[in-house]
DNA sequence: TAGTTTTGAGTTAGCGTTATCCGATACTGA
DNA sequence: TCAGTATCGGATAACGCTAACTCAAAACTA
């Protein structure tokens, strides 16, 4: 099919059907008083010409795009394309599309992406797990009158917020927490990088600390949150410490990589190292060993906040925030 | 940030910087000859405003949205996700948004979206492996001036091409021609259901039969695409046929599922039951014993499609077809 | 019957851009 | 010096739609 067509427009239909323009609207639109009779004639007439009103044209006078922007790290982890599953099921069923921006865990990116988009280009916009400062993060986000963050803690004014875990690092320090009662004295900690977290492996270490748990900071390390990464940072922390009897993961992508490179050095698991991961993505539960994790829905966290961001750009600017409790799944690696 | 603030517009920095709204206008979009002194001049008033064109303004006028979309059947399918990564990577680079238009699996969800998108939304649209008929499918298409298609043949004229496998069926009929070779006998088939696939389980066992491998048209099953589904027609299959000595899955999570099913009945892979998969997902590599499957670059094929559709969309209607080749990965599972 | 309300549909005026045409300088070469 | 030609930038008219207002005719009301 060629450009060069002509787009059928509300003029065409009106001229056709012998009407004004505004009727042919207010028909579609299903808005002001129109007869019965002229009402099917110009839906008869619209169909037959294939009618579609122009989205840009109806946008530039509404004001309103029916689009939401969703920011996500990365989809191929199973974790995000879940609540990105949920944020578009719940957008669809109310009339709006998704413009997905997924930054591949590269802050810049991240940065670039909010930066070019603005309130002529998006009704509303979430945020997931955003891994920018607030500094930065901020002020590219009160451009836009509706926004929703998932995992991130902002001021009230900026948005409603979606969480998962109470207080960043809250789901680290409770599994270590597990481990240490079920035996386990030397943990080690496989801590999400991210421009953004506020949360170090310095807390995970003081936090402990106060409940009367000792950690050896050396035992944690900094890790980009991607399989191939946990598998590598995890096979230099087991070399460098053989005394660990526990690990920590982030995620359950790098908590997996870790456990294949304590496979490949000999370890048994869970006795000669245990593993907790972070957030019961659907292959956690089918490796060997099943993975000991925090389960939590990840599906509803996403069409929550499709929900609040559908609140906002309705005008209903309240403050809301919802927190989505999470469960500790026990399994083979404890 | 309330609604009700006065957007920057052209004329606001046109005055503000005593010059004709066009030379904004210009300026902005690096057109026509203006003088440096003027450029420089436009650049600082609009910084200093804070001036952002328009979107839908720019769209009404150009007929170019800037915007791509993405029909994906289900994004927590990590081969998809890998795909749409692609996508949306190339895209930006090209300084396109993707519109993420994700069915579920849905046929009915699939038209639906398909039916409401039209080229005032979308400058071109990339259709992943559609699950709707042919006879549906391609006037929907036909409406918009450049299409891809992921994994599905259509005429020529309807758009370019992205093809993990030759014909389909391919791939299935190259896996049980592998498991004959390794001595399997009676070997299933685990077919994906799509309202589309012209790919049946006769046509699995007519091919086979050419080839001097006779297969029992009940060791067949259809099976929707998800790992659930897998899992119960698997148990079911093999409870009715325990002579299975082998069985194809239409993608890797359906065979992870059944793979599951087997190993809680008791078989032991795969001295008692051999498993081929199809798109070689992360957690096939992971689980045990890892999967034997095809390995194929997902995230190219996804990269590939936006290319062949930014060529469409500069007006290159060239018909392209890009076949990626695949490679059976042998692993513990046969 | 005259006054009042309701109903249905037309008219006008933008929304914020860019395409296109056109005019005013300034520069060129003979 | 004077046409000829760049160079820069303004004026105008869309793009396709809806908000807001207007108004005639029909339908009530007292």
């Amino acid at each position: 099919m060629t450009k060069e067509q002509h787009r059928v427009t509300l003029e065409d239909v009106a001229r056709e059907a012998g009407v004004s323009i505004m009727t042919v609207s207010r028909v579609m639109n299903n808005t002001g008083r129109i007869s019965e009779e002229t009402r099917t004639q110009v839906r008869v007439v619209a169909e037959r010409l294939g009618y579609r009103p122009n989205r840009a044209a109806r946008t530039l006078v509404t004001k309103r795009t029916m689009l939401i922007a969703c920011i996500m790290p990365d989809i191929t982890n199973p974790y995000f394309a879940e609540i990105l599953q949920g944020v578009e099921d719940t957008a669809w069923q109310e009339g709006y599309n998704v413009l997905l921006m997924n930054t591949n865990e590269n802050p810049d990116r991240e940065y670039a992406v909010l930066s070019q988009l603005d309130d002529s280009t998006v009704d509303g916009v979430i945020a997931c797990s955003s891994r920018i400062s607030d500094e930065q993060l901020i002020p590219l986000l009160r451009k836009h009158p509706a926004v929703v963050t998932i995992n991130r803690v902002l001021p009230k004014d900026v948005g409603s917020i979606v969480l998962s875990q109470r207080h960043i690092g809250h789901r680290a320090v409770l599994a270590a927490k597990y481990l240490y009662q079920t035996g386990r004295r030397r943990i080690g900690y496989l801590q999400l990088v991210r421009g953004s977290s506020s949360f170090t492996s310095f807390d995970f270490v003081k936090t402990l600390e106060a409940e009367g748990i000792t950690i050896d900071p050396a035992w944690c390390r900094r890790c980009p949150p991607v399989w191939k990464a946990g598998y590598e940072q995890g096979k230099m922390l087991l070399e460098e410490h053989p005394e660990l009897e526990a690990v920590v993961g982030g995620n359950d992508l790098v908590t997996l990589g870790l456990m294949r490179a304590a496979i490949e050095l000999g370890r048994k698991i869970p006795d000669n190292l245990a593993l907790v991961g972070a957030d019961d993505i659907l292959i956690s539960s089918q490796v060997t060993p099943p993975l000991t994790t925090f389960r939590m829905d990840k599906y509803e966290i996403g069409a929550m906040a499709s929900r609040l961001l559908l609140l906002r750009m309705q005008g209903d600017y309240t403050y809301r925030e919802m927190f989505f409790p999470e469960e500790l799944v026990i399994r083979g690696t404890t």
